[in-house]
DNA sequence: CGGTAGACCTGACCGC
DNA sequence: TGCGGTCAGGTCTACC
């Protein structure tokens, strides 16, 4: 699900009910998700309160008052739910549930369990997971100078280098075949072969799009919520995700599908080149 | 270095 | 209605 809009959108929904209330109870109901989740977690949470909620790719950072911070990543199909503790059910998937003071709750639903919920270091040193992570689109460290140099010393297909969160972080399967229509250049191009102009609009459109889908809240598949329950509506606007067959909204012509390490792309064959 | 496959896990959908 | 196959927004590891 969760590519940088929606992990956003659903950070700055917590952002309006966390910080500010205690917690006054933790429950969790899984082992695991990708990683155990800490056994201490309910524990050391009790009584705390969040600071902030920040963001790292697609990584939040929950900061904890009088303890380290923790790293809650959405997977593929992770989202939080918040309810009045009088209307709150809890289902099957919902497997870390928070109670806050004023009878409010929030709980961490995800049926795949890809999702991350743990101390963001350990002994000091930060999770791994939190290093090597690429730059930041939104911010002005994207931009062609730096973009065109790294484009040139790769040899591999744009897709696979969009999807690469070392190099920059946040795009996912649905924004980087949106933004390579906007930027007119097919998913299976090589880097080395993408001009110095393709590149300019390249950094415009993965800007763009990310853009436009925070604006609209995030993409909604399947089951995909923002906190309050709410859908996105970016995937009302998809160019080419999950439109194969269907025409292009530009000139026409038929959508393409394609596979590329082992995940579909789709691109208008006419509109990119 | 790059590519590929598989791993994790559940649900939705399609064709028979 | 049931069953098996395929696919899904992520990302790590293992291996060629």
């Amino acid at each position: 699900m969760p590519e940088l809009p929606e992990v956003e959108t659903t950070r700055r929904g917590l952002l309006k009910i966390l910080p500010g209330r205690k917690i006054l109870k933790v429950e969790v109901y899984a082992a695991k998700l990708r990683l155990p989740i800490p056994a201490d977690i309910p524990t050391k949470l009790k009584g705390a309160q969040i600071t902030d909620i920040t963001r790292r790719a697609k990584y939040m950072i929950w900061h904890i008052s009088n303890d380290r911070d923790i790293i809650v990543h959405l997977g593929m199909s992770g989202r939080f739910r918040m309810a009045t503790e009088k209307d709150f059910q809890r289902g099957v998937h919902d497997h870390i549930v928070l109670y806050l003071s004023d009878g409010m709750m929030v709980s961490y639903y995800d049926p795949r369990k890809f999702g991350l919920f743990t101390w963001a270091e350990d002994d000091g040193a930060p999770h791994p997971w939190l290093q090597n992570i690429g730059i930041d689109p939104l911010s002005d460290d994207l931009n062609a100078e730096w973009f065109y140099p790294q484009l040139q010393r790769r040899k591999i297909s744009m897709k696979t280098a969009l999807l690469d969160q070392k190099m920059i972080n946040g795009l996912g399967n649905i924004y980087v075949s949106e933004a390579l229509f906007y930027a007119g250049v097919r998913p299976e191009r090589l880097t080395l072969q993408v001009t110095r102009s393709e590149c300019q609009k390249l950094v415009k459109a993965i800007k763009q799009v990310l853009n436009a889908a925070l604006k609209a809240g995030g993409s909604s598949l399947k089951d995909y919520r923002n906190v309050k329950g709410r859908l996105g509506y970016f995937q009302n606007q998809f160019a080419v995700y999950g439109r194969a067959g269907e025409p292009c909204k530009t000139c026409g012509q038929v959508i393409q599908q394609v596979t590329q390490n082992g995940r579909s792309s789709f691109y208008c064959q006419h509109c990119q080149k």
